[in-house]
RNA sequence: GGAGGGAUACCCAAGCGGCCAACGGGGGCAGACUGUAAAUCUGCUGGCUCAUGCCUUCGGUGGUUCGAAUCCACCUCCCUCCA
């Protein structure tokens, strides 16, 4: 059995990233980014994305890995980090995956099916298709695709997971719950994850206070430079909190304060989404750090920790 | 001093005699999640019971009415215009 990989989570702005940093620099670490948005190349400051003096002190993996205009998706993350982990380990470093994304994270846990490569081209035409469909049409379409086992489950309410049934049938010829019910799984991966955790009085005062933090350093003009290179609400990468705000302010639609108290409250929402997560996915096999502790009290637990499950 | 307009739940905002505990949006809370996941979607959001019900709410006080957030009087505060 594989030795378990090092985790550290939590909702935005709890401080994974300072604490990930103090924990591989004590351990002789590599960092793994466990984030869907900083995947992205050009979004920088509104991801929160290591410095480049970070990054030269420590290597860092999963950074900087596609263009705005592309799709990343957790599957590929979970390939990914295997490998990346596999490379690390090879070096006899410690790798310490910090992020977010918990769907990544389950991912990494619990594999998803083994999803065959799917046509970039035709997918695009497709969902350019879907999108102009009718709810209703939607609907119907994918509840005449979905398959036997399939219809077992209520139909998603959401139209991308109705377009991703009617996707995943046209490109591959088997239903999205033929693959669910056969697909061999990737081995899972054996992790100790770590969740930062605060009030969330304080939770939301940090991440109402980085909002303006990130725009003094430079968080308007990086997304300024976005859309003058032609990026837009339609490409994948430009959804992230504050890029879309932002982008509606650059285009005139709403003034800077407006996208400042709409990135803010977008946030909160997001870091809401990840603590029902962390609740209800991720389950009690967790060790839970006070992130209002010092960077060195907390590397100082999770050393101890670490050293108590590998004794 | 005179002429109008307005005060509605945490915020914005509809309602303008009964179908109003009060549309909608925001915010907040809870939840879902098998390749868009910082995404997408669902429910709840006066109190008590939590099904039917009951109690307290629509600036304040009184009044009209079987019945008022909705009509009348006075008061308080805010906005616009004329002096």
């Amino acid at each position: 059995m594989a030795e378990p990989a090092l985790v550290i989570t939590g909702p935005t702005a709890s401080g994974k990233s300072a604490l990930a940093l103090a924990v591989a620099r004590h351990l002789h670490g590599e960092i793994i980014s466990m984030d869907s948005r900083q995947v992205y190349r050009g979004l920088d400051v509104g991801t929160a994305k290591a410095s480049a003096a970070e990054r030269t002190a420590l290597p860092h993996w999963g950074l900087d890995l596609i263009d705005p205009g592309e799709r990343y998706s957790a599957g590929q993350f979970a390939r990914d980090a295997r490998e990346w982990l596999h490379e690390i380990r090879a070096r006899a470093h410690v790798p310490v995956v910090a992020g977010g994304t918990l769907f990544f994270l389950r991912a990494l846990q619990r594999p998803l099916f083994d999803e065959p490569p799917l046509d970039a081209t035709r997918r695009e035409l497709l969902r350019e298709q879907l999108n102009g469909l009718s709810d209703d049409a939607l609907r119907s379409w994918a509840a005449a695709v979905r398959g036997e086992s399939g219809s077992e489950r209520a139909l998603p309410r959401d139209r991308q997971r109705l377009a991703r049934l009617i996707e995943v049938v046209t490109l591959t010829g088997h239903t999205l719950s033929e693959w669910h019910d056969r697909s061999v799984q990737a081995p899972s991966v054996p992790v100790i994850t770590f969740v930062m955790t605060l009030p969330r009085e304080q939770l939301y005062r940090r991440i109402n206070m980085r909002v303006h933090e990130m725009l003094a350093q430079g968080f308007l003009a990086e997304v300024q430079g976005l859309v003058a290179q032609g990026y837009g609400p339609q490409h994948p990468g430009m959804n992230a909190t504050g890029y879309a705000e932002l982008y509606r302010h650059v285009a005139g639609e709403i003034s800077l304060e407006e996208a400042v108290v709409l990135t803010q409250a977008a946030s909160r929402r997001y870091a809401r989404r990840q603590l029902t997560w962390l609740n209800t996915q991720v389950g009690s096999d967790v060790h839970v750090l006070d992130a209002e502790q010092s960077v060195e009290q907390l590397v100082g637990e999770v050393v101890s920790v670490l050293r108590k499950e590998s004794a």
